[in-house]
RNA sequence: GCACUCGUAGCUCAGCUGGAUAGAGCAUCUGAUUGCGGUUCAGAAGGCCACAGGUUCGAAUCCUGUCGAGUGUACCA
């Protein structure tokens, strides 16, 4: 349920009963639990405006305001903030309709179609640590936004196009082989090639004459870079199945699915005089920036930004994108500063349509150096994965008696799950220190941490056995914050939606579940001497907690288990 | 050179549509719990919010400048 709106609501009637009409009608969360539940700042804004006392406004607005159902309380403090206290009846009440598959959240008004393009491998290589955080972050946008009801369409706009694949093809036919024989190590392929390409003059040559054959449509070229792509594209969807990530192959839209397109979108840009030559490259110019967005080369080749022009026209037309959200790393925000500028130039999109490059920052080291192996090369995506389904299983195994079956279960949930949670936990636009012990560690907001607590939730669930759903009691402080923090679900989500921010979702759930834990602690619940009405009222309490845990964590692509 | 992002506790990070005494976790110190599930809970200590100005009743938050870090900057993707 949305609680904001409906006291941004209360807000605007009761300002129109006293005839004033403000600017801002926006409650915020209460700096402080004392305060109450919320407050409402906006009183001292506009006295200055009305040349009136703000403390006298606060309380004139504040009468008015207690007349709502909603409120237990409704204070003026200091020079006229408003603090709003919820009534206990309005949370149970609310309680037990979060208890639903959808944790009480309900589906949005007003849904949309949104692309979301995220992951976006080069098929040339094996997937690596750089391709982690917009897989994991992509894929929970995309959760989110189905959730809430979205129409979404995943794009994994895969590199499968350009210069290298004349190199793979040229190499190939250099080392005439059994095809899957040599692609079994695809990146050990690619660096041959490489290698070689670097060195021979006569080589690289050979490897852009397949290019051009390759795009002109050549049978046999495509014969084998189609078969390329589909080995390349098995070891993603190994990954992608691996990580829980809903990528598959309907999702796969590459660039040289565009490859039609390119040359007609650069006539129409330079029909509609959005670009022009420049030292013989086809080129938009920007007011205040000397850097064009170059769309096609001297040689008349084209440039991914041309691709990228001509997936905007796609989605935006052909799919009927609302909102398209490009989960890509930060250091292409010029890039795409200025491909959406000129697709607006172009017309391609209008004002209605949201363009969003979602940028994230770098995973790095503890020492805050780019992330590598030990002998500085990169560190391949599938490694990092086992490694910390590995970590995992050390952690737990300690623990307990598991049969190897479990084991691997619950290595799996909680070494992917760790390594999700550690990635979307943080701010995505600033570079991300990466680090295998503050990951998989039970203290502080972590995967583990979370999963633990739902684990816990659903044991005392179990050695409950059934029971009545019922409103519960909020018979203390402790039980009233965490139930009024289990029914800002829906607005932590919709905070998340609207900045594509998934922090806010694990900030939330770590607050959730460390009020959890308190109230555990101090208020039993299957202990002797606990009153069968307050057990009942507290279990549906913990259940409530444990439904908002879980539809949480699912967003965020993370598995719970019933049992740690 | 120019542009973008960032600078908050020893470390890792929240908070940034301006609000009350700037919050967590780790590490450090102290206490509770003989256990509804062990890896739990409570408390202490730790801050010129990079620096300097400005706007404002009020600034970590907005604006300007300085310093420092990272990234990007014409035919790779």
């Amino acid at each position: 349920m949305q609680i904001k709106s409906q006291i941004n609501k209360i807000i605007e009637e009761s300002f129109k009963a006293i005839n004033i009409t403000p600017k801002n009608t926006q409650v915020s969360d209460a700096t402080k639990p004392e305060f109450g539940d919320y407050q409402y700042n906006g009183a001292m804004a506009l006295a200055k405006e009305l040349k009136q006392n703000p403390r006298e406004i606060a309380i004139k607005l504040a009468n008015e305001l207690e007349k709502s159902e909603l409120f237990e309380k409704v204070d003026v403090a200091g020079p006229g903030f408003i603090n709003f206290t919820l009534s206990s009846n309005f949370l149970s009440k609310n309680i037990v309709k979060s208890l639903d598959s959808r944790a009480g959240v309900a589906v949005k008004e007003d849904p949309i179609k949104v692309v979301v393009d995220y992951s976006s491998p080069n098929m040339a290589k094996q997937m690596h640590v750089g391709h982690l955080r917009s897989t994991i972050i992509g894929d929970t946008l995309a959760n989110l936004f189905e959730f809430l009801g979205d129409e979404v369409i995943r794009q994994n706009h895969i590199g499968d196009w350009g210069t290298q694949f004349g190199m793979l093809i040229a190499y190939f036919e250099e080392n005439q082989k059994d095809i899957d024989a040599k692609l079994s190590d695809l990146e050990e392929f690619y660096k041959a090639a490489k290698k070689r390409f670097d060195i021979s003059e006569e080589f690289a040559k050979k490897a852009r004459e397949y290019v051009v054959k390759l795009q002109s449509g050549d049978e046999k070229c495509l014969q084998l870079w189609s078969a390329f792509i589909d080995k390349s594209l098995q070891h993603c969807q190994e990954i992608y199945d691996k990580l829980g990530v809903k990528l598959d192959k309907s999702c796969v839209k590459g660039e040289s699915s565009y490859n039609d397109d390119l040359k007609s979108i650069v006539s129409e840009l330079e029909t509609k005089g959005v670009a022009k030559e420049s030292q013989g490259a086809k080129c938009i110019f920007f007011e205040g920036s000397n850097n064009p967005l170059i769309i096609q080369k001297q040689d008349g080749g084209y440039l991914y930004a041309t691709t990228d022009l001509a997936a905007i026209k796609y989605r935006v037309e052909k799919l009927g994108a609302k909102r398209v959200c490009y989960v890509v790393d930060a250091r292409q925000s010029e890039h795409f500063k200025q491909v959406f500028e000129a697709a607006r130039l172009a017309g391609f999109v209008d004002e209605s349509i949201l363009l969003e490059h979602i940028a994230f920052g770098m995973m790095l080291d503890k020492n805050g150096k780019p992330f590598k192996t030990r002998d500085g090369g990169t560190v391949k995506l599938i490694d990092l994965i086992e490694e910390a389904i590995k970590r995992a299983r050390e952690v737990i195994s300690r623990a307990d008696d598991y049969t190897q079956e479990e084991l691997e279960k619950i290595a799996q949930v909680v070494g992917i799950g760790s390594l999700k949670y550690a990635d979307l936990s943080i701010n995505r636009q600033s570079n991300y220190i990466f680090d295998w012990d503050k990951m998989l560690s039970l203290d502080g907001n972590t995967a583990l941490y979370m999963q633990y607590a739902y684990a816990r939730i659903n044991s005392i669930l179990n050695r409950a056995g059934k029971f009545e759903t019922r409103e519960p009691k909020l018979s203390d402080e402790l039980e009233r914050r965490l139930a009024l923090k289990v029914l800002t679900l829906e607005d932590t989500l919709l905070k998340a939606y609207k900045e594509a921010m998934p922090h806010i979702i694990t900030n939330y759930l770590y607050e959730l579940a460390t009020l959890f834990m308190k109230f555990y602690e101090n208020n039993p619940i299957l202990k002797e001497g606990v009153d069968e009405e307050t057990k009942i009222s507290r279990l549906n309490l913990a259940k409530a907690t444990a439904n908002a845990i879980k539809v949480s964590l699912n967003i965020l692509g993370i598995e719970v288990l019933e049992r740690i």
